[in-house]
DNA sequence: GTAACGTCAGTTCTCTGCTA
DNA sequence: TAGCAGAGAACTGACGTTAC
């Protein structure tokens, strides 16, 4: 893979609605490419490539861009930061909530880092029949495998593959190569739809829409639909139920409909809740998570070997 | 070291039951 | 009888554990 080099075109400085954290921000399913524990590199654009380097401090967002000068980088950043965010209703939602009622104090101001539509797709089909190691290593692969190793700052980091990569003639080898198994077409499917402006269109329809037609792609089904759409266009009334979920919901409110019980506590939080609650549990397996939300422990746990959604920036992906 | 097996989890397909 | 919705089985691939 050849690293290119981008060139520093201009330094910008943003303010976030308080309460902000920037590094919990930064950190959270961050691969090491992309967070190394002081700054962050967020991709704007793949074609033509356009980067942020984003470090600083929680009252104010330093921002330097790569790349090729485009317009909107501020309010593409504010977006993806979630800078103008207000999660107060989302935190006095929960605090209670028996999963969620660490957020509001352990990760206050930490928002949901959004992804590009076609990057989000990329995730939730890697998490589909998965456990969170196994989707992630397989998404860390496609990128190692397909994406654009880029140099800013002396930093390295890794561009991820835009739907036109995933449509070379190796990209289908590639994909088998990186473990992605079966959900190797679904990606090529997937890829071909982008291509022809199927998240352009979801974006624009309401959110029942949205998921309808992200389902029209074979492979794709509502959890997949719902997490693309809740990665990268906030839209977190969706909830993205998994078996994880369904479980854990079923278990630890003692309900027999988790989509009705979930829908009732969390409102149009759904999709964000869902995200925290992954977080909280560090996403571990059900039976360990099962434990823990049990017992109440629903605080993210440091580092010890085994990556989580808050310490991936801290593992070496292989 | 390797094969067999169980587990995990989302999608697709098929079957069953209900309604008009 | 046809159409629909919901439930459940089958399928998929990776990974961890166990037995040999």
């Amino acid at each position: 893979m050849c690293v290119l080099e981008l060139k520093e075109l201009y330094e910008l400085k943003l303010q976030a609605k308080e309460p902000f954290n920037l590094n919990l921000t930064l950190s959270c399913y961050s691969f090491n490419w992309w967070f190394n524990g002081r700054a962050g590199v967020i991709p704007l654009l793949e074609e033509p490539m356009t980067v942020a380097v984003v470090s600083g401090s929680n009252l104010e967002v330093e921002v330097k861009v790569f790349g090729v000068e485009q317009v909107d980088v501020e309010k593409q950043l504010r977006w993806i930061l979630g800078l103008d965010e207000d999660l107060s209703d989302f935190y006095s939602k929960v605090e209670r909530d028996p999963l969620l009622r660490e957020v509001p104090k352990t990760l206050r101001g930490m928002r949901m880092r959004a992804l590009s539509p076609w990057n989000a797709l990329l995730v939730a089909i890697c998490q589909q029949n998965a456990s969170f190691m196994q989707g992630w290593r397989m998404l860390s692969r496609i990128y190692k495998l397909l994406g654009a190793e880029v140099n800013v700052e002396g930093l390295k980091t890794i561009i991820p593959p835009g739907p036109g990569k995933l449509l070379s003639d190796d990209a289908k080898v590639k994909l088998r190569e990186a473990g992605a198994g079966y959900r190797a077409e679904v990606i090529v499917e997937a890829a071909k739809r982008a291509r022809e402006g199927l998240l352009k269109e979801a974006s624009s329809l309401s959110p029942s829409r949205a998921e309808d037609v992200l389902r029209e792609v074979k492979g794709i089904g509502s959890y997949t639909a719902r997490l693309t759409l809740v990665l990268s266009m906030r839209m977190y009334e969706l909830l993205p139920l998994d078996r994880w979920l369904k479980r854990l919901a079923e278990e630890v409110y003692g309900v027999e409909d988790a989509e009705k019980e979930l829908k009732a506590r969390w409102g149009r939080w759904c999709g964000l809740a869902t995200y925290f609650t992954t977080v909280v549990l560090d996403a571990e397996v059900i039976s360990e998570a099962l434990r823990r939300a049990l017992s109440g422990e629903v605080k993210p746990k440091p580092y010890v070997g085994r990556p989580t959604p808050l310490t991936m920036w801290m593992h070496e992906w292989r």
